[in-house]
Parts: structure tokens; sequence; C-alpha cells
DNA sequence: GGATGACCATACGGTACCGTATGCACTCCA
DNA sequence: TGGAGTGCATACGGTACCGTATGGTCATCC
């Protein structure tokens, strides 16, 4: 009469506070996240949040740590490529990143953006996330090929556009949005000095 | 005695309170958007606000509006080329919405869109706007030889481009922040299909 | 020169937050 | 079995807003 307790008691910690609190950023951004707000959502009081948190920034302190830390392992597994599929590799990359593929991926990384435009230190983890992910990204170029100064290039390029385009509204457009989205990963991935193999190029 | 008035009395209009809200929206985001923040911006007390306007939503509404007219007049004036010079204003463009050239208007830009993500209005408005702009740079594309899918890939990312740019924080990355600007854009523009002029290709 | 209306100040009630203080229940352990 | 500490509830004072009500102050026009 023990193993699974009735009455749960769902002690809550820190991690599943910056969990709901990364959601209700998602969701609302930086603004929306009120330590009141949050407490009625995980159905306690914020006498719970303040046993947990010094205030709030402590816990937005903490919600960008686990962000960083999360998109940095991300890049490191979307970015390592077996041997001579590197340009393979590069189409995962926009495809994963692209807005269809993580819609929820994608609003946390506009919040996280946008909070860091005003917070110096969102923008100072802003600034580690891109810049690994900028290495990453040119090192699969490099791989192809791709002389550096044009793998520099490309690799901004395409998270430029990657976050860009989440950030547009378009439907009306094109009909084809599948099609527009396959010619621009090739606009960013295909270089004329990439030795290209027929499995790696796009279709 | 009567021309020049001392005092000027410099009675507000809702003009007024558009130009600052547009303001206070580039530096603080929609969130940051208060009627009595804007109040004590313009040294007058909330009264005179809602005077002018019904709510506030009555002020965001016309600060959505205000702002898409500019931006629709803005991008047709950009992309009227003359005959023959279509390539040149495909770059000009490319450098018109690039972050450094317009820190405002760029923030304002993003805060829009943030905005954007949660409000129907908003959305509709940007939809619109991108909407004209997407075809006025396609149509910019098309004078250049460039075939139909491949105009609609080029102005998308072309765009996606430019707002996303102004998302990231790249300074570690590369020391010629300039070079890196210039071989985007011409990822971007250039194109084999393009009927090119010495005088329109980059550098 | 008094009425009118445009424009703004003041004052108010109400809500949504922040952070603190304090108390209460429940668990664990001597 | 009675502390001791953990995790949370309750209650409080304070601030920053929203929107309304009401009154004051000008210019203008007959």
């Amino acid at each position: 009469m023990e193993n699974k307790p009735l009455k749960p008691r769902v002690q809550l910690d820190r991690n599943a506070w910056v969990s709901a609190a990364t959601e209700v950023l998602a969701e609302e951004g930086i603004a929306g996240l009120r330590v009141e707000v949050l407490a009625k959502r995980l159905k306690v009081t914020k006498g719970s949040f303040y046993w947990h948190f010094q205030d709030r920034r402590d816990l937005l302190l903490a919600v960008l740590q686990v962000w960083k830390d999360g998109r940095i392992r991300d890049i490191v597994k979307q970015t390592r490529a077996q041997p001579g599929r590197e340009l393979e590799q590069i189409y995962h990359v926009i495809d994963v990143y692209s807005t269809s593929r993580s819609r929820r991926g994608a609003a946390i990384e506009l919040a996280v953006r946008d909070w860091a435009r005003r917070d110096a230190d969102a923008a100072a983890i802003v600034a580690e996330v891109d810049d690994i992910r900028l290495r990453c990204a040119r090192d699969l170029f490099l791989a192809c090929g791709v002389p550096m100064e044009e793998a520099s290039s490309r690799c901004m390029l395409l998270y430029a556009y990657v976050f860009g385009i989440s950030l547009m509204i378009y439907d009306k457009f094109d009909s084809d949005v599948a099609r527009l989205k396959r010619d621009i990963a090739d606009l960013i991935a295909q270089s004329a000095s990439m030795k290209r193999t027929a499995a790696a190029t796009s279709s």
C-alpha cells in the first residue's frame, strides 16, 4: 500500500517552474511572464514561487540558462554529419529550424530574441548561441568544399532566413509553399564551388 | 504682437499621440506601450489621451494604420526602378532594409511583428504589408529576366533575410561584416538566369 | 462679454502585479 | 512523539496601470 500514493503531493521544484515559464514565454512573450500568472497555471500560489526563487529575475535567468543549454546541445546534434553527407545535413538544419517543423521552438526562439533586444543578459545568451550555431553550420559548408568567406556568408544567410521566415505572413503570396521553401533551401545551400554528390542534391 | 504666441499652447492631436506611441513601441515593444507612460512622455495627463482616443486599443489600431500606410508608400518608392536598372534596385532594397541603415525602422518592424504573433489585427496588417512588399520585389526580379518561381523564392529569401538578420547577434563571428553583407546580397540577388549588365553587378 | 466647445487636470475605483511576513500541514528522523 | 525543516497558503502594503467622472481653462464666435 505504498508504491502509488493516491494523493501524489506533486511537490514542485525549480525545473517545473522553469518549464512552465518557458511555455508561457512562448505563448505570451517575456512581458506576459508574470509570477502570479505562472503560479495560477501550476495551481499553486506565489508563496511557492518565492520559496524556490529569489525573485522574478532569478526565474528569468534560469529560463535563459536552460534555453541556452538546450540550444547548444541541439545544434551540436543537428550539425554532426557523417563524412560525405554534410550537404544533406545542411538541408536538414534548414528544415529543422524552419517554422513549420517546430512551431513551439520557433515561438520560444522569437520570444527570447525579442527579449534580448531590451535585456543585456538575454542578449549575451543569444550572442553565445548565435556564435556556436554559426560556427557549426559554417563547418558543414567548409566540409562541402566551400571556401571560408562564402561559408560564412551562407551560414549567416541560413540562420537569418530561418528566423526571418518565422516572422513573415505570406499565405496569400504563393500557393505552393513547399516548393518555395525547397527552392530557398537550394539558394542557401548550393554553391558553385561545391563538390556535389547525386545523393546530396535537392529535389 | 500675435504671429508668435509666447506660450505656444501646443495642443496635441491624434497624430502627436500616434507618433509618440510609435516611438515607445520601437523602444519598449507593444507591452510597454501604456497610456499613462505615453502621457508622461508628452507631458500631459491621460485626461488628454481619453479626449483624443476611445481607449488604448483605439490608439493601437491607429498606430497600425499609420505604420501600414508608411510601409506601403515606402516600398512602392523603393522598388520603382528605371528600366534596365532593376538589379541595382534590388541591391538598394536589401541595403535599405538592412538593420544598419535604419535602426529605428527595424525596431518598429520587429515590434509590430512580435505584436502580430498574438494579435489578429496586427497580423492582418503585417500580412497586407508582406504581400505588397513581396509582389513589388518579385516584379524587380521578373524585370531582370528571372523566371516566376525563382523570383518568388528570391524575394521571399530577401525579406526573410533582412528581418532575420536584425534578430541576430553576430559581432564575434566575423570581423568583416561589410564584406559578409555584400556577399549575402549577392547570394540573394544574383541568379544564373539573369541578364546582367556591368553597372548592375555588385562591388 | 457670455455661451460654446476643444483640450486638459484631478480625482476616483478597480485590477493586476511585485515582494514580504507569517502561519500551517506534512514528512522525516532521532 | 515531538522537534525541525520543506513546501506551500494567506494576508498585506505598495506600485503601475486602465477607464470614468467631473471640473477648469483657454480660444473663438456671435
